[in-house]
RNA sequence: GGGGUCUUAGCUCAGCUGGGAGAGCAUCUGCCUUACAAGCAGAGGGUCACAGGUUCGAGCCCUGUAGGCCCCACCA
């Protein structure tokens, strides 16, 4: 065992060697435990086709945290890991490497293509577990599920059967938002609405039996014209009340359409007539619904028109709207067209503009599920971080609509209902029934649809401990406390799981969620693969190392907001490591020179030993408080901070004298203090930067098994020493103003002096006494002298005074006289030119006006500087008695 | 159309329940002081978007204005 360590920190080979450490002793492994209070996390499982990218990393980082930071408090923490089949995402990868190979999918069906899907999953499903792993995440990987494993299925299957039974599941023709090139139905909340710049055509449509009499509509869409099944007014509308009952030309189609009268439409917007077309418009569908009219559908599955479009069969959509269009000017019904900007509905995950479609599939009733939903928002079983996305969640809830969970692929849990071949009758069941209940007949065909990828992730904080059976880990570990994830992902993801949750186990699913934003570029923007603006977690981890990017990732983000990443961020994390490792390794090396005792008498120790101490102890308390309130990144600003200027940049050189002198008979207490003050900055950390951390504890206190499972610190009455740290402060006050006073007269540090301090306090007397040597340490004084009054300072010695000491520097130690006379006068005489000639520049009117602004703002800088810079020679001038 | 959020040092952002204006990076100055130059010590730099209001006191609360970003929404 050597305590030699490498003067910089390389986290190469360290991470990946302590994480096989982790792994070995199975410290991340759960296990119900009554002698403990549980604390659990579900992952969001990332998709079997993912490739871990800044997102995952901080959201994953925020989630080790919290569980590394509970493991040590004492609680037995399950940070359940997973992934997710992601239906369509995986469906579409793996047709694309079938096509590669030359293969098509329908032609080798259903069963072979399952084959296929699952062998890629094996190949690459694992992946993006690996990547975890190299940011040091403490999941239980003893628990990995995934949402097709064997018990999530069961899962699946029992809910929606219970759902059915409810009556809260149900087949039905409606309209559904369909896209045409991915050929499946898909949810509300996977169409995002683009504006996109269109046309507003208006059209004539003749009035039957009444020669020159129109009604002029107005569509964004005129191919749906061939829909049509109605052109609705508004009832309370003057203008075409005449025309309500009569009948309509459909142009292009030799058919005819009533004119209709239904509150639904705007009298105010377009020409107040709208064409109704229930099998392509949502609201028309409504319409429709109303008024009995016929649903007309005229669009193929890949949106080409269908059979009932006459000449326009075989087009597709946007080839017909031309068609169209350029025929109704023909027959000079086109009245005009105008520009007109619309937002448009397009598939979240290929862009393509959905097409609104009716079709028979299958849909959870939302209502009564979302009631206890809110309330559990409203009674606070349910919390969000931070909770602005209260109303967010609530709304959404309060407005929802059926959820289309019928999907047209075959990747996913396939739906558990089956169809008599003879009857039609509709089963739904665990497995296919050998005969149909109703006829008798034998056979029986399964429905072709899978279900909605997020039908099983809105049970994964249940489904994954074992639900539906009462299994101890679902009894001991749920509900679980927190989830973590982003916003984008409320509506597809938390809210279901909270309506599944409660309507299936009667509890939220946890009771905290924890927000963040999305990682963007420098810039700014969001990364993405088409911008290849995309930083790989994985390279920066290779470069810097895991704790770099970690605390990257956290420092300076609020819950809830977006964070820009940038490269400076990295380095600056880098470096923290670096100064906690060398700090580290500077304490080693004096702790292994001498015997330090296990436990100290806190009597023995000075006064800065006590301030250190009590500053950690408050630390405890305050980051400990903070991480309760998911304030990640002002915990971890704090121990930085900590870290890095109290810990290294003051008590480590003030207690540098003392552990050089063997003499000191205070020696010990600085060395158990350096240790035990580094231990518990150490473990306030881990749970931010766990590798670095791990490797000093497990080199600074080699009796210690892990940090990871130390005990994490507590606040304790009998370290907090108020006096102390105030007296302290005083002290960095007065060095400050020494180092002003020399700063200001340019004396290199080598050069020592003597420093008198003259207080009447005598605790910061004492303190100076007892530590008088720190400034020695920073080249600042070569002897301290403390006194209660001015006798025996030279007069021409300079002063520094704070709030209860004066500290006296003699000018004749500090500086040449004589040589610094001299420079002061050369540096006046400089100035004194350079003033002259900027100002000779500022007042003159050709320059101010032809000069470029930089040059001239250039040049009022520096008359400002140099007046400055004068006038501080003036006063040490006036020093000197000139 | 509704809602949210942001506007704080040159850049990126913290600032949680109202009382000190802060960090990192960048800039300038001086230092290779035997833990660390991935460092040390100093310095400069902000009427906290704007206008009102509440208050002994506001970056923080209220109202309004301007600009940016995001989400939701069936205006054909």
């Amino acid at each position: 065992m050597s305590k030699e360590l490498a003067k910089t920190y390389d986290p190469k080979g360290i991470e990946d060697r302590l994480y096989q450490k982790w792994l070995d002793r199975k410290y991340f492994h759960a296990e119900p435990n009554p002698n403990k209070k549980p604390f659990t996390i579900v992952i969001p499982p990332p998709n079997v086709t993912g490739q871990l990218h800044m997102g995952h990393a901080l959201d994953e980082t925020m989630q080790d945290i919290l569980i590394r930071f509970k493991r040590m408090q004492g609680y037995e923490t399950l940070w359940q890991p997973g992934t997710d089949h992601a239906a369509i995402a995986t469906e579409v990868k793996v047709i694309e490497k079938l096509k590669e190979q030359g293969i098509d999918k329908d032609e080798i069906g259903r069963e072979e293509f399952l084959k296929h899907a699952w062998a890629w999953k094996e190949e690459y499903g694992g992946k993006i577990i690996n990547q975890l792993k190299k940011l040091g995440a403490s999941a239980d990987w003893d628990r990995e599920r995934f949402t097709m494993d064997e018990g999530c299925s069961k899962a699946v299957e029992e809910v929606f059967i219970r759902l059915y039974e409810k009556g809260y599941i149900y087949k039905g023709s409606r309209i559904i938002n369909w896209c045409p090139v991915c050929q499946t139905s898909i949810s509300d909340a996977e169409v995002e609405h683009e504006d996109q710049d269109g046309f507003f055509w208006h059209i004539n449509y003749p009035v039957v039996g009444e020669e020159g009499q129109f009604v002029e509509i107005a569509t964004t869409r005129p191919e749906t014209l061939l829909g049509d099944t109605a052109v609705a007014v508004n009832p309370e509308d003057e203008r075409y009340q005449h025309l309500v009952g009569k009948m309509l030309e459909l142009p292009l189609t030799g058919r005819t359409i009533p004119v209709i009268a239904d509150e639904y439409v705007d009298r105010e917007f377009g020409t107040g007539c709208v064409k109704i077309t229930p099998a392509h418009d949502p609201n028309d569908f409504e319409v429709g619904k109303r008024h009995d009219l016929a649903e007309i559908n005229i669009l193929n599955d890949d949106a080409t028109i269908n059979e009932l479009g006459g000449k326009y069969a075989g087009m597709d959509r946007y080839e017909a709207r031309k068609a169209i269009v350029k025929d109704l000017e023909e027959l000079g019904l086109l009245v005009k067209v105008v520009p007109h900007s619309h937002s448009v509905g397009t598939h979240d995950r290929c862009k393509t503009t959905v097409e609104p479609m009716i079709k028979p599939q299958w849909f959870v009733k939302m209502d009564e599920l979302a009631k206890p939903a809110i309330e559990a928002l409203k009674n606070g079983s349910l919390q969000f971080v931070p909770d602005r996305f209260d109303k967010i969640y609530l709304h959404w809830l309060e407005n929802i609509r059926d959820w289309c969970i019928s999907r047209q692929l075959w990747w996913g849990h396939r739906i558990p209902a089956y169809y008599c071949d003879e009857c039609g009758e509709v089963v739904v069941a665990k497995e296919m029934p050998k005969v149909c209940p109703k006829c008798g007949c034998m056979h029986l065909t399964q429905d072709e649809d899978t279900l909605d990828t997020w039908f099983s992730s809105a049970l994964w904080p249940f489904s994954t401990l074992g639900w539906p059976e009462k299994t101890p880990e679902l009894e001991y570990f749920y509900p679980t406390d927190v989830l973590v994830t982003g916003y984008d992902i409320i509506f597809f993801w938390v809210i279901r799981m909270v309506f599944s949750a409660l309507e299936q186990t009667g509890e939220v699913p946890f009771h905290h969620v924890l927000i963040h934003g999305l990682v963007r570029d420098s810039q700014g923007r969001k990364m993405s693969k088409s911008l290849g603006n995309g930083i790989d977690p994985l390279e920066i981890i290779e470069q810097y190392g895991a704790d770099a990017l970690r605390l990257t990732l956290i420092t300076g983000n609020a819950p809830g907001n977006d964070m820009r990443f940038y490269m400076e961020r990295v380095e600056s994390s880098r470096n923290f490591a670096n100064k906690v490792w060398n700090a580290s390794r500077f304490i080693m090396m004096n702790l292994e020179k001498a015997e330090v005792p296990e436990t100290i008498d806190l009597n023995d120790l000075t006064g800065a030993d006590k301030w250190i101490l009590s500053k950690v102890n408050t630390l405890a308390k305050v980051v400990t408080e903070n991480m309760e309130k998911y304030e990640l990144g002002i915990a971890v600003q704090k121990v930085y901070d900590f870290i890095w200027e109290e810990f290294c940049d003051w008590y480590i050189e003030m207690v540098k004298p003392r552990l050089y002198n063997d003499e000191d008979t205070t020696k010990a207490a600085a060395l158990w203090t350096l240790r035990t003050v580094l231990a518990n900055a150490l473990k306030l950390l881990h749970p931010y930067m766990p590798f670095v951390t791990e490797e000093i504890y497990c080199t600074l206190l080699p009796q210690e098994e892990s940090i990871m499972i130390s005990a994490w610190p507590e606040y304790k009455e009998e370290w907090a020493f108020a006096a102390e740290e105030k007296a302290v402060e005083t002290i960095k006050e007065a060095v400050r103003g020494i180092r002003n006073v020399r700063t200001g007269m340019n004396v290199p540090p080598s050069r020592k002096a003597q420093v008198f301090v003259v207080s009447e306090n005598p605790e910061i007397c004492s303190i100076f006494e007892n530590g008088k040597v720190f400034f020695a340490t920073l080249g600042y004084a070569s002897e301290v002298h403390v006194q209660a009054d001015k006798t025996g300072i030279s007069d021409d010695a300079v002063s520094a005074v704070i709030p209860e000491a004066v500290v006296y520097l003699p000018l004749a130690e500090l500086v040449d006289l004589d040589k610094e006379l001299e420079r002061l006068q050369k540096e006046e005489e400089r100035l004194t030119k350079e003033l002259a000639r900027v100002n000779g520049m500022l007042n003159n009117e050709r320059f101010i006006s032809k000069a470029p602004q930089a040059k001239i703002d250039e040049e009022k800088a520096k008359l400002e500087k140099y007046t400055q810079m004068m006038e501080q020679v003036k006063q040490r001038l006036a020093q000197f008695g000139h």
